[in-house]
DNA sequence: CAACTCAATATTGTCGACAATCTTGAAGGG
DNA sequence: CCCTTCAAGATTGTCGACAATATTGAGTTG
């Protein structure tokens, strides 16, 4: 995706080092290097990445915003634990907004968009027919597919709320609970049926599916009822 | 609402400089005090709240996670913008969150809540008669009911999103175009004909007619075409 | 007179040290 | 034996100074 997991970046929006430690450390939570619950030590953190505390506190304020961490004052930051509650509450609020963004991707996606997001799918066909698709597909192409669509809808606040924003979360869950779909098939027909309806230029039937899409993956985890409820960092927990 | 204005506040989560001065500046901003586009100048802000420009810093970049500030590395940071266009987007972010969190209050609101916001209305109702609206019910009322909804959700995400983040600019926008309810009689009644749904425990209507009070209240801002584009600050402007 | 150069200035970025607060755990009392 | 108290240690919060980068504007050149 967006992101940049090496540390030399020339990105000209992380020349600074907040900002890089920041992705930094995004990425170690995403992926688990950070585990849930961790107690976050700047003298610790900061001798990690080699930077002093300054920086590594105004990357904290920021992982602050993005919900990856919780701070308490004079105490200290831990990265989020994760819950099935969250998850599910997450895909209520993906619902609500990727179906708007999918609506509105119906009235503003151009058609070469269309057209590479359809060349996509087939690549996930593929992907799937040959059963690659557990490490792939499992963990990043099916948002490969959704975040498409919210950068279609041309709205920026949308691109940011989800883009930018909450599917940092959701990757975290993709990764540390193995919780994505278990039903590539059955998913990967209704992103086609998406893609139908955008290409259509039929916002309302659009909107409908995608929430349809989102909501019966809800449903499927609310059922399966996993009881992975919490993992804990490695060291004393609040 | 939730905020302080006052500088001396024991709010256990306010405790630090930093988190003190984002509440002042967030607030400022809204105001207009400092106006959009307005540069931010380290060394004058941290004089002004009697800071260094360590916390300052911090407060920054939790201002920018709130996309109440724009920050360019090496160069600074500026109040946003604000526009007719972005205007129109966050309505409809907010059609789809607060519809969602109308459905889930449909659910979950419990019956003190949704009396509660009964009376509330009736106080709106009774300000509307006596037109002294203008100044509140123009500016904080409207957001009171919608943000009384938001945490009837009981959906913390969504709690999150609106309530902590986006109602801010929404805030933003009332203060510094004067764009909010033309029509507060229509409003009102939409407002009851919400909570009747609500109290009905009618999720689908509930939802239907938040959307459609959003989304009248959008296309109402779309035909007037105000053309109230943008304020600069008083300062240079990129 | 316009456009470029480059030094002076101002602003942002980074660091290490000190102050304030919390946590820990041992000593003492019930 | 358990609970409270309190001092030592560790962590977070704040500050001022220095380094790196960007901006400004006077001087120069075509």
């Amino acid at each position: 995706m967006s992101e940049n997991t090496t540390i030399l970046s020339l990105d000209p929006a992380v020349r600074t080092l907040a900002d890089r430690v920041c992705q930094q450390i995004v990425t170690a939570i995403v992926k688990g290097e950070l585990p849930p619950g961790y107690k976050i030590s700047e003298p610790e953190l900061a001798r990690t990445y080699g930077i002093s505390r300054g920086p590594l506190r105004e990357a904290i304020r920021r992982l602050e915003g993005l919900r990856l961490i919780e701070r308490k004052p004079h105490v200290g930051a831990r990265v989020v634990k994760l819950s099935m509650h969250e998850l599910i509450e997450i895909y209520h609020v993906r619902e609500a907004l990727e179906g708007m963004a999918c609506r509105l991707a119906a009235e503003k996606m151009t058609d070469a968009e269309i057209q590479a997001l359809k060349a996509l799918l087939d690549e996930h066909e593929h992907s799937v027919e040959q059963e690659e698709w557990s490490s792939y597909f499992q963990k990043e192409g099916d948002l490969d597919f959704h975040y498409r669509i919210v950068q279609g809808s041309k709205n920026e606040k949308l691109k940011e709320l989800l883009g930018a924003d909450l599917y940092h979360l959701v990757r975290m869950y993709r990764y540390q609970f193995s919780v994505s779909s278990s039903r590539p098939k059955r998913a990967l027909k209704e992103h086609r049926q998406i893609i139908d309806a955008i290409e259509s230029r039929d916002p309302e039937l659009a909107e409908l599916l995608m929430r349809r899409h989102i909501s019966a993956a809800r449903r499927n985890i609310e059922n399966k009822l996993n009881t992975i409820t919490e993992r804990e960092g490695d060291n004393k927990n609040g």
